[in-house]
RNA sequence: AAGAGCAGUCGAGUAAUCACGUAUAAGAAAACUUAUAUGAGGAAAGUCCGGACACCUCAGGGCAGAACGACGGAUAACAUCCGCCGAAGGUAACUUCAGGACAAGUGCCACAGAAAAGUAAACAACCUUAUAAAUAAGGUUCAGGUGCAACGGUAGUGUAAAAGACUACCGGAGGUAUUGAGAAAUACCUGCCAGGUAAACUCCGUUCGGGUGCAAGAUUGAACUAAAGGUUAAGGUGACCCGCCGUCUUUAAAAAAAUCGCAAAGAGCAAUAAGGCAACUUAUUGCCAAGACAGAUGAUUACUUAGAAACAGAAUCCGGCUUACGAGCUGCUCUUUUUU
RNA sequence: GCCCUUGUGGCGCAGCAGGUAGCGCACUCCCUUGGUAAGGGAGAGGUCACGGGUUCAAGUCCCGUCAAGGGCU
């Protein structure tokens, strides 16, 4: 889990950040770019999206979140966040099809999306 | 030993590395850093009942309305719980029951059937009288057929043929007596015999009886806006005054956001004692630290185990109900069989 | 967090004061036409979302689940 810096939270940055439209996706996962920086000393925000139409059980959702932020996090310990600690703002979203599947295999289409943004 | 019934318990553990929420302490101007402690459930779920709490509305009383419905108790309250009665199911342990009234009134009971509730017979049958017979008139509904249901049932007496018309037993209803706190049970008497349906309207009894729900609500709160007052100091318009603009003060209203509500403590849990069959109550002692607001429990590795399983994630807080679900284990009870 | 509505043939809908479940389009076969469409005739296709209860009898009445959709903030 991230820290409360790095967490994205107003409702309004939310809606700046799909409106900018600087879409990457594949089969499970989505990921929404915000503005590039101007100030490199700001942090980037993350924040992890899991709709309710993926699952009606919370736990489910949660279980998808949780792999996404751990995933996420051992990716910035490893590599500094390269690639995407340029932009403001970075909203994570689950797909249908991220369903049932296990850290490794979230892990693997996560880093495998960020890294084809290079 | 096998098969049942009821009740209870648990909801994987240990270690290491990385990571998060909250609290406390230390450092620091602050952001933050370090250390320590602590961090989801039996259903947290469904939102189906009942409360606490808060605000708005409101003279007082009733009606309408809603819920519940054997009886007695428990509780803050309840559609909950305990005990008990009756009915149904089960060999039994035991389980289930919206379990008042259709004998206040109204409605409905398809098809079939004579007839579906009206002291009723348009099928059919039995008997008597008239007649040679067909048939007609009168008495009757025992037996037949229909249907979920046919106006108490079975056996006899009785009669022209029949009928609680009469008798015995059984079922129901009413009355009296006894027992019990009561629902009710038991005994005796009375031919009294009345169809079903109220999860149909309705009647009776009891309780509630305005609305909204913590996004309730309380406090802090800038700009802009509106109103009132001033114009002392400085200003614009103008030759000057009034006036207008501006400005200052006060009041109203008040978004984002923050703090409180709300997070350690209450209708709490455990033990002991007393009362009670029990639910539960009273007394004493001890124990309590999840708590956000884009919303905290995860990842990897090793070992234990048959195996790192199921349902599932706190959101103001309690008491229930309902639904979902894993692997066993423990206790008590019942039935059958075998052995002693 | 709170509140409400709807589930009936393949699709869209009726049916509710309980009594054997229907309509339109679509589908199959036949007629009509040189052929197709339109038209005419015949036919098939339902666990009335699921599980209980009340009743002689439930799509309809009552209770509980599940799914879909909508509203308030």
């Amino acid at each position: 889990m991230l820290k409360k810096k790095y967490r994205l939270k107003k409702y309004s940055a939310f809606i700046a950040t799909y409106n900018y439209n600087n879409i990457i996706y594949n089969d499970k996962f989505c990921i929404y770019l915000g503005k590039e920086k101007k100030d490199s000393s700001f942090p980037t925000k993350y924040a992890f999206v899991v709709s309710k139409k993926v699952s009606k059980k919370a736990v489910v959702r949660n279980r998808i979140k949780r792999l996404m932020r751990e995933s996420v996090r051992l990716y910035i310990k490893k590599t500094g966040g390269e690639y995407i600690n340029k932009y403001i703002s970075v909203i994570f979203v689950a797909k249908l099809n991220s369903l049932n599947s296990d850290f490794t295999c979230v892990d693997s289409c996560l880093t495998d999306l960020i890294s084809s943004k290079a």
